[in-house]
DNA sequence: TTGTATGCGTTATCAA
DNA sequence: TTGATAACGCATACAA
């Protein structure tokens, strides 16, 4: 391997010189600037992260912890983040939680072992944990898709609004004549389900339904899908529903899975609306009525709060809800009101 | 910050000894063992993987450059990649090359600074000249997707077979009574368009079709999607084609866009088959006929081949080829013969 | 304008 | 069974 000494004996002169002329980090006379930027071409040199980390206390590496498995926006967000670390000039290190606390808390570990400057944790349930060991270690936190109710020191936040776009998507359901109206969740454990669950309610209740526990149903259980199964239920019930809203993508993926090995079509047999949209759900059919997450944006948000709080530690903890937007297409049945993009 | 220093004075033993507990790497009396271990967890030290590195030589980081903006597939490719290799003990490090060669070079450049043991590449069309830095630095490299023409010492490949599939998807199109077959590729600079370009051909010729240029429009050039011109392109031809074989994924999604536009329905206004598959190609309708890629066997495989070369870097450069599946669905035509799943 | 010396946290060598 | 010491590659305080 090539070093800044090796650098320095061809150009001459001392490590320091060298060292100074990469971070222009003082006054070198350009005579000797030419010979260190010639020596470093000649040699192939590049510097090494490691030994100016170990220097510097800063390694300019950011850890994103999330599930891959669950999230289809799995990519979508990874890249957003990347794209904006990037700019400023860190790069990603990326650790799967699996969506499971206990991998979870290996993955935070492993980050912090690397002594990345600063984390993105979309959290599993219980993250409470490993949030506290951050804090300890005054290390900047953003946790992304997950507002937590209790404010932390150093620890930002960043998600979507989940109760009234999920109200409203009732409020839909009910205005076209739907008064038998399921859900189908995503793990119960997950804050996003619960804020989501509890809008459905509210819909329910806002529009004068009967409020019955049966119509709803868990999607995802860990790392398990039971959309299958779901479904099965809630087309068993004596009075079966007439329309379901999906609680996330994988649910809604599961759901249209299940309702074609019983033969059903939306909106025909089964009116459907689902929170997360899908890139292309304009080109295939049925093109569903869907809550869309505004992605990109979360991605960028998530990194700006990041290197505000890189900028001043002692920032307040902040947390930011982005408004997701309807799009409303023919899933859920009334095809002429469609405006969907 | 808590070091292996702190943890031997509270241990009451030297930094060796501490460090000898932790790695297991020599014989500790049990009484001290237990002191040592005892000190960790009052002193809540994590070992620090920067200073281990510099002292080592190793991070146990593996890089991946690939693109983002292009790969439908990039989630589950990272994610394949990230399970194998943390199995294994490593790390993941991001760098996102955009699909452009200048920005690839750097995000080479990256992932050496920060001293990745080893890379995964998804290159994009130039790839030479940072291959030639990575050999001459003999730091282990796995090309994915594109099987490079010439072998190097230390470079290895995997990827899919893209000809011959490509031209079945042609067979079909002609079994079936098609004369005028078109084609929209994906950027012609890579490497898999060219082979599946050449597929195409195949195809066309040895089922004694009329070999039409115009019939071949890019639907990619660069980060520029122009599939929306290709497909005006090829409707406004005097003797429109009655299919398309679509390149990749991205070019899927565009060309069902833009044949939308125009009102256009599949298969019954014009018959599609495609170069990659969807996750969730049966439940949305046209179901997709499809040429489907093994992805996670690519991404286990590309880390298996790297970690065989970590072990030995001499092994002579291995180039592989997994065979994709026909997924025979809809969107052909020919709803009688559907096996797909 | 440039150079010398030191230390970041760890592990390997050598000695006890 | 254990410890003292040096070195990995770099950036900086200090000296010249």
């Amino acid at each position: 391997m090539v070093t800044m000494r090796d650098v320095a004996r061809v150009a001459q002169v001392s490590a320091t010189t060298v060292s100074h002329v990469i971070n222009k980090t003082r006054k070198v006379d350009p005579e000797t600037e030419r010979a260190v930027l010639e020596a470093i071409e000649a040699t192939g040199y590049l510097s090494d992260g490691i030994g100016r980390s170990l220097r510097t206390g800063t390694t300019q590496t950011i850890g994103l912890a999330m599930s891959a498995i669950s999230n289809p926006y799995f990519g979508t967000v990874v890249h957003a983040i990347e794209r904006s670390i990037s700019r400023a000039g860190y790069s990603l290190l990326l650790a799967d939680t699996h969506d499971d606390p206990v991998r979870e808390r290996r993955a935070v570990r492993d980050l912090l072992s690397h002594r990345v400057d600063a984390m993105v944790i979309a959290p599993s349930g219980e993250a409470d944990s490993v949030l506290d060991a951050l804090v300890q270690r005054r290390i900047p936190v953003v946790l992304i898709d997950r507002i937590p109710t209790r404010e932390r020191p150093g620890v930002d936040a960043i998600g979507v609004v989940n109760e009234e776009p999920t109200a409203r998507l009732v409020d839909h359901l009910a205005q076209i004549g739907h008064s038998r109206i399921a859900t189908i969740t995503s793990d119960p454990m997950l804050e996003t389900t619960i804020e989501r669950l509890s809008g459905y309610w509210n819909g329910i209740e806002r529009n004068g339904l009967t409020r019955d526990e049966d119509l709803v149903q868990v999607g995802v259980r860990g790392s398990e899908e039971t959309t299958d199964d779901a479904v099965a239920t809630l087309l068993g019930l004596p009075e079966p529903p007439t329309a379901i809203v999906m609680g996330n993508n994988q649910v809604t993926i599961g759901t249209m899975a299940a309702l074609q090995h019983h033969h059903m079509e939306a909106p025909r047999d089964m009116a459907l609306v689902a929170f997360d949209d899908f890139p292309w759900a304009n080109i295939f059919r049925p093109r569903l009525t869907a809550v869309s997450q505004p992605v990109d944006e979360l991605g960028a948000g998530a990194v700006s709060m990041l290197l505000d709080r890189l900028a001043d530690r002692d920032l307040p903890p902040r947390h930011r809800r982005l408004e997701p937007t309807l799009k409303h297409r023919e899933s859920c049945g009334c095809t002429g009101l469609s405006t969907g993009t």
